[in-house]
DNA sequence: TATATAATAT
DNA sequence: CATATTATAT
């Protein structure tokens, strides 16, 4: 029947629409909890954020620009739009709003100073940026699983599982690893007939691995009926099992996840362990952890990126 | 401290 | 690209 089928286009389009505007927003500097409320429940009140807590935002917004190369400026100047609007909302809470708009505007431009400088910074080096360790995720794990079952064990190399993959930020180093413990992980598996859950391997136990990869795997799986055509070009067509998103941050798409610590751990609440050595925190099994890391520029720009291009 | 896993070097 | 080694996180 008709069926309307709605284009990613569209789609992100109806998404946008739905965002929040500035004004709709809290503001960074708001507490979560009112006054009133921590008093009455003994609760420390937070401490005040102001310009210091606004800078450091400011800094994380760079990390995002950092991995963009090409158009910062435009960037820089929605990051300063927001760093601003928060600022306006912060405004002293202590002094009485009466007066001292030059002093407000004079922060205003220091931190507005410092954005476009350490994007500058940023600018400079672009791609040369030492990023965070990768965290295979399961969902991410079970995406290469997936390409390389598609792949087959003969074309299941690095750059083209990466491809394939389409995960953004996703560099051909970070499969070529996770490729070479996973080929180990059957390597056992195999030679132990039975299964035979070690302690390690956990990511890989949670992921079934389908039997395309356990013996000679031929080419791909002839994804739209081989052609006869010759092709000398080499130019795939099809097999993409991934399509790339629309960029939707709530999606399913498997965003990838990186291991985030500022500084190490502070304190001592050692674990230990009287007795026993194994300290392991359960599963790696994702829970809905999703930092905004991966390069994902507002989707404000038309949809109309090919996919992953930028690093690599 | 040991173990697991990702990064880097060969 | 595959494998070995090193680095880092839990």
């Amino acid at each position: 029947m008709g069926e309307e089928v709605r284009t990613d286009e569209e789609r992100v389009t109806e998404w946008e629409k739905g965002l929040p505007n500035l004004h709709d927003l809290t503001p960074l500097s708001m507490a979560l909890i009112p006054p009133e409320l921590a008093s009455a429940f003994s609760i420390s009140p937070e401490p005040h954020r102001t310009l210091f807590d606004v800078n450091r935002a400011s800094r994380n917004t760079l990390s995002l620009l950092r991995s963009n190369s090409g158009t910062i400026t435009n960037q820089i100047n929605q990051t300063m739009s927001c760093e601003i609007e928060d600022i306006e909302e912060d405004e002293e809470p202590d002094r009485d709003g009466s007066g001292s708009d030059s002093r407000k505007h004079r922060k205003i431009d220091s931190v507005i100073e410092e954005v476009e400088a350490e994007a500058d910074s940023a600018v400079r080096t672009t791609e040369t940026i030492k990023r965070p360790r990768l965290v295979w995720t399961p969902q991410l794990h079970k995406r290469f699983v997936d390409v390389v079952a598609h792949l087959g064990i003969k074309n299941a190399v690095p750059k083209t599982i990466m491809q394939l993959m389409n995960v953004e930020g996703l560099t051909r180093e970070n499969v070529a690893s996770h490729l070479q413990k996973y080929r180990l992980y059957l390597k056992r598996m195999q030679g132990l007939s039975n299964d035979a859950p070690s302690s390690s391997d956990h990511l890989f136990a949670s992921t079934p691995v389908p039997q395309s990869l356990h013996e000679t795997a031929s080419a791909n799986h002839s994804n739209s009926h081989s052609h006869s055509h010759s092709h000398s070009h080499h130019s795939v067509t099809i097999p993409m099992p991934y399509p790339p998103p629309p960029s939707s941050m709530m999606s399913m798409p498997p965003m990838i996840g990186m291991g985030h610590h500022p500084h190490g751990h502070m304190g001592m609440s050692l674990p230990p362990p009287s007795g026993g050595s194994s300290s392991y925190r359960s599963h790696p099994f994702n829970m809905m952890h999703h930092r905004d890391w991966p390069p994902n520029p507002h989707s404000h720009s038309h949809p109309h990126m090919s996919s992953n291009d930028s690093n690599k």
